[in-house]
DNA sequence: GCCAGAGTACTCGGATAATCCATGTCCGAGTGCGTACGG
DNA sequence: CCGTACGCACTCGGACATGGATTATCCGAGTACTCTGGC
């Protein structure tokens, strides 16, 4: 059903950055700590950084900083940050115009998922970085 | 967050089988409808097939029927059968000992994801194939 | 006329190929820090 | 001693491979229908 990771990769950045109360973090360090390349972290900082969660600062000592309150970051927010609110894909394949079922098949699938969709939404919006943090 | 159509297809096909009351549909056909080949059609009716949703009938007349009532297939019915129950994935690099955000990030996720799964799940167990169908 | 048997056409099922997306690797552009020099 | 200018090391950002997943194409195996021949 999923085939990226960059929620769960978000939400791990975000948890990092927070650990270390808004000081400046390089991409290097969270890549330590997601074990993966510091690229791949920073394409997903990079669209933090246009919502707004986080900031960059270049330089020898740049790095990022957190700038919302890890109590007030939603596992949803990180989700619209990254442009992947949808859960479910409709197949794009037009519609068989002679089929009465597949002419409105799409309209019901949107709809039928919408539904799961918000429920999930709800969910997530429930759920802070804070709460993944260590006690 | 999803790359893959299969729930969407199945859920096509199944209500597709339902307009035709029980009858045997050949993966043809169903193809025509979703606008798609045959064989990916089949793959996915194999996955029903086991789970006990829908019927293979073999030879020149063969095709596939509906065992279940339309009104008491649910999405969850059908993502259980694809075996795609999951909506999240966590990324699977091993964590990082040195870091404690690290070490207990992947069970966090996976307990704020199942949360979350929980929710969508309720939704997808009240939402059946008939409801699909064109008035 | 009825039954048996072979042939055939059509199906499903699985293996293989092409395509697309997510991730990993790499290099260029830019900025803050450190040092050296001049006042 | 203090301020300024230069060089540098290190950062982010984006372009280019790579690997895996998803979907499409193709071929083999098998079965129900059909037609023919015999009784």
């Amino acid at each position: 059903m999923i085939s990226n990771t960059r929620l769960a990769v978000a939400a791990h950045i975000v948890a990092v950055l927070a650990s270390k109360k808004g000081e400046s973090v390089k991409s290097r360090y969270v890549a330590g700590s997601v074990n993966t390349n510091a690229a791949f972290v920073r394409r997903i900082l990079c669209s933090l950084t246009k919502a707004g969660i986080v900031r960059a600062e270049m330089g020898k000592s740049g790095g990022f900083k957190l700038v919302k309150d890890p109590g007030k970051i939603t596992l949803w927010d990180l989700s619209v940050a990254l442009g992947e609110e949808r859960l479910f894909a409709v197949h794009k394949n037009p519609a068989n115009p002679c089929c009465p079922v597949s002419r409105g098949m799409k309209e019901s699938l949107g709809r039928a998922f919408s539904r799961v969709e918000k429920a999930a939404q709800a969910q997530m919006k429930r759920i802070s970085v804070k709460e993944l943090l260590p006690a």
